[in-house]
DNA sequence: GAGCATTTGTCCGTATGTATT
DNA sequence: CAATACATACGGACAAATGCT
């Protein structure tokens, strides 16, 4: 008698496993979990994808099952989230690409977040960013003119754009309002992404604006994949605890 | 000819026509979608299962698959989030039962949080809340023992801990302090959610404090199923936008 | 570039288990 | 108790992407 199996069980018993790995190690092919469980190819990989659903591989076809890393991306007033540092810190490597950069008429609702009026022309970036050459997330910023009269040139090194406003505009940005949430994605988003099956993303949408005159700077959209980036967003006026450990 | 298919075709088609029907439709069975679509069961199920990925229908076994309704929760510095309120605006039935009231030692984390000694005896309540009868979170709130007397009789009522402290204690409470994230359950959750897999679920943690002594007096954990509620969180002092349709 | 083995993705048919009605 | 419907499982097959030769 082998045990009690069940493609729960096994994945129990891979879950374990798994955490013990660092992210990006190849874990053992479908095939051999059918050998090393006594299974049909069908509970083996039931099993793998109990774990992808939970966030703890990376399936590719063709090539095999990996580990993940998902990244803690923490949003909150004071401070301003920087992509390199948030991955670096985490132990991943960071990098961004701008999809395009130019002068661009403001849609209706970006006009009405920015109080100018539609069509006005402003500076308008796509970015793409990555976690250890995974994608990660997608990113469109809309910046009034006269916080910056050029975009392009400036922004194909790696930095934030509150860096840069701060630097070439002589502009105090600061964070105004921030709504995030978790989203089916367009099919835009989702190809954009990269995302070959329809999973929930999240959405974080802000708004930043010159700490002194107080007027609305920039209005930013950013959908992340879920499984690669976990938002957490903090309100509040206290720091309550240093030590608070939320994800083991 | 019928048409190619493959189980995400379906699904698309599938989620055509839930999004025009109400919550808690029954949909075909599994061997109505083979008949239908002329497949297998294989790819029938997988259809299915893929709706229950994005969100949209909620299955039980042995009695079909429905229509899921999922409701969003806003949290933000200002508002005062009432479940009833909000699972009412919804379209929905909120109800909510207390599964336990009593002055407990506080735990060491909890401690910190209020701003007292570990040990000491607060108040401890657990509650579950329904979304049309079905579980949707479990909260944990502990609130010490200056500001309220005693807390089992008067909880017996669906209100929330804010409004009765407002009333029996003479305290304003106002939000000082909010996380929210989303993590994988531990098994103690899971099971008072009644989730029979595993999935991420919302947690939202939060200190509210007196606003005329500024001193913590209540702090709270709730875990929120993400098939059943929706988090949004603001951070904020503008209201951007009154007319945002975030969710279609 | 072509060819090949590996690995995951999709699909079929069939069967049994288990919860609900 | 019986019918229904979803959950799990087996074995087999081919497709598609990847990586290596």
């Amino acid at each position: 008698m082998t045990e009690r199996n069940g493609y729960q069980v096994i994945a129990g018993r891979l879950a374990d496993e798994v955490a013990e790995l660092a992210p990006g190690t190849k874990l053992a092919s479908e095939h051999e979990l059918m050998d090393r469980f006594g299974v049909g190819r069908a509970s083996a990989r039931a099993a793998v994808q109990e774990l992808e659903r939970r966030g703890l591989v990376r399936r590719v076809r063709g090539s095999g099952t990996f580990v993940n890393r998902r990244i803690d991306y923490v949003i909150s007033r004071e401070r301003r989230p920087s992509w390199h540092r948030t991955v670096e810190s985490a132990g991943a490597v960071p990098r961004s690409t701008v999809l395009s950069s130019q002068l661009r008429p403001v849609p209706e609702r970006c006009a009405h977040y920015l109080g100018v009026e539609p069509g006005t022309e402003v500076h308008h970036m796509r970015r793409l960013r990555f976690v250890d050459d995974h994608v990660a997330a997608v990113g469109e910023e809309w910046v009034k003119r006269d916080a910056l009269t050029e975009l392009g040139p400036a922004m194909r090194i790696e930095e934030s754009l509150d860096e840069l406003l701060r630097q070439m505009g002589r502009v105090d940005v600061v964070r105004s309002w921030c709504r995030t949430a978790m989203e089916l994605p367009s099919e835009e988003i989702q190809a954009a992404l990269e995302m070959n099956y329809v999973a929930p993303v999240w959405v974080v949408e802000s708004i930043n604006r010159d700490a002194a005159t107080g007027t609305a700077v920039t209005y930013s959209t950013a959908w992340m994949r879920a499984d690669v980036i976990r938002v957490v967003m903090e309100i509040g006026d206290t720091e309550p605890a240093p030590n608070i450990a939320l994800h083991r």
